[in-house]
DNA sequence: CATGAATGAGTGTTCATTCAT
DNA sequence: AATGAATGAACACTCATTCAT
């Protein structure tokens, strides 16, 4: 019993380290320029021990991703239920999303640098647009049915509006090294989504 | 003299050709995957005459953007400067934007897909955001002095709003392989960054 | 006593199963490809206990025929004595053979077609042989037309009878080195195959 | 045209040249332990030469069998054509098979190791087939005391012979995957070995 | 200028073997 | 004795870059 206890903790310590040496290095070198013997080195394992936890090098990035995605997502359900309003649902999202980017910046440099492309990720990175994007549209919901959300909107164009807002924003962060608080950017932006730029005046 | 012109057309010819096909094999494969012998077989020429034009793969795609931001910013300034008003000036901006990558989508392509990591890109790709938060900026003064927009405004947050948001929009117009058409959407996100999202009575 | 016993039975038991996992393995996949995991698997036993009981795997293969070996001729013995002319005893000794290899297939297709695997070359080899046989086939034919080759002859079978006796005759040269002349093995092997091995009075 | 031809001749010598040093490398340590290191020093051109050349390593081998087999056949078609009976055909053609192999030995031992089994079992092998040639001298004696086998034979070569028939009609039958009765193989077998194919006339 | 054959460093992945438990 | 996680050497294959022609 204590043995089979430790040896799961074994390989889960493994696991969890060669995982969080992977988006180390992804994150120095970019998916493609990472090696593995890199990886290895840096999780304090021999190159062939990374086969006996993960399927190859995509698979790595992939089963990180697959992990946070669930976790990130139980955190945006929570922190949108914990909000009254629309407007603080949204900011509440936004709000936790960079939170989640702030506190894990290596995760946060592969997410945006990789994204967009490669193959074997396409498909989660697309299902956590995709996911992120129904979020917005349950809020754009709520807000309409509440009265403080125009309801002569294109929802599809919205999502991709707030959505890119927020990953530019991010971004931006991300290739400044972080050295700004992320987070704050979360009220004014939510602020830009609601009330435009335009002024009053304008109509 | 005849003859150095020809040898000149004959260079600039060979140049563009390597360079079109590099776009084009890098829209096909991705900037990594893309290999100098494919280039050189889509440019019909041979392996090392890529050598003489430029000084490795990734500087193929570099004096690709190099060329183009001028003649896309050229544009940029001319729509600009025909507009009457901020918020015209704005939406001729993102129409020209939209329009300019409609028109090549394999340009498109890579600039969506590669933009946000390859270090050698890095630079560039920071320079063209950044001229284009620079136009973005100028047109909010514009519309800040003509009254129109909003004076309260965080402006370097601003700009990313806007740039992420058009860039969101591109990108899934890329990934949906061009399908519909891009530039209509231009009208309905003037509209939001200058209204938001919020209903009239919010406030 | 009896713990010892009983753990000899084990070993026993253990030592048989590897066997006959490898063995069923080398026949699956050839002894190359054949990996020590999967025999283990196959045995039900962990890839560490195969050292226990072999030293390699090359040692699992000649541990088997080892074994097979005396089992199989003492068949043979058997099967020559109990027989009364030569005849008999030759058609009891390729009968008890051949009985022996239809008894246990994955033996036979270790034993025989070990090699013949290598994908690039099966198809060649064996297409190699067909033309060979081919040939014999259309000579044999001539033969009978001339009338000194009898006509009660299974071709398929009188085809495999000659392949075979050249194939071994060369094969034999090629594993003494080339040290004797090869083809003066030709003439008194055209002998045989045409007047065999029986004394005329034999009938 | 000068240049044209050289290169051409250095192609083709490049070609041969690592086709020979394939070979050559197969011969000594079989296809599968063979290296593209090796072949590549032995053929004195860079690892990833062989590459410009054929598609991998398999390739080599069977390139090389795909020139030899029709350069081969075409020996055999003139020696067979070039003779009166069929005796004489069949004598020309396992001369000519023979003086090929033994013209060009390594082509013989890879022939031979690819298509029997030198390598992996070698030994084991060797042994069981001396017993097994034992056997039979055996019973050759016998059937010599007994009268009913022929005293002018090379005995040598009738323990060849015999054997690899056998061997040969085992090998078809487990390629076959083992689809009908082998031992049946048996009787007609013997009646070969002692009659032979030539009709009684023939003496 | 142009070529494209040649290079060889570099990488992902496999797997026989060991050894702490 | 048995385990099976860990190891790391080994290898096929790719491809950016060079350079003789």
């Amino acid at each position: 019993m204590r043995e089979v206890s430790i040896s799961r903790i074994d390989r889960q310590d493994k696991y969890q380290r060669i995982l969080r040496a992977g988006i180390s290095v992804f994150a120095r070198r970019g998916v493609f320029r990472a090696t593995i013997s890199e990886i290895a080195r840096e999780a304090g394992v021999a190159d062939g021990t990374i086969y006996l936890y993960f399927k190859n090098k995509d698979d790595i990035l992939a089963r990180f991703f697959e992990g946070r995605t669930e976790e990130i997502f139980a955190r945006f359900r929570k922190a949108i239920d914990e909000a009254d309003t629309a407007r603080d649902k949204l900011f509440r999202l936004i709000s936790s999303h960079m939170e989640a980017f702030q506190e894990d910046r290596e995760m946060a440099v592969v997410f945006q640098a990789e994204t967009r492309k490669i193959h074997a990720m396409a498909c989660h990175v697309n299902d956590i647009s995709a996911r992120y994007r129904d979020l917005i549209a349950e809020i754009i919901e709520d807000g309409q049915a509440e009265g403080i959300i125009r309801k002569d909107l294109y929802i599809a164009l919205v999502k991709r509006f707030i959505l890119g807002a927020v990953d530019e924003v991010v971004n931006t962060w991300v290739l400044a090294e972080g050295k700004y608080d992320l987070v704050s950017m979360a009220e004014p932006l939510v602020d830009l989504f609601l009330r435009g730029i335009g002024s009053a005046s304008e109509e």
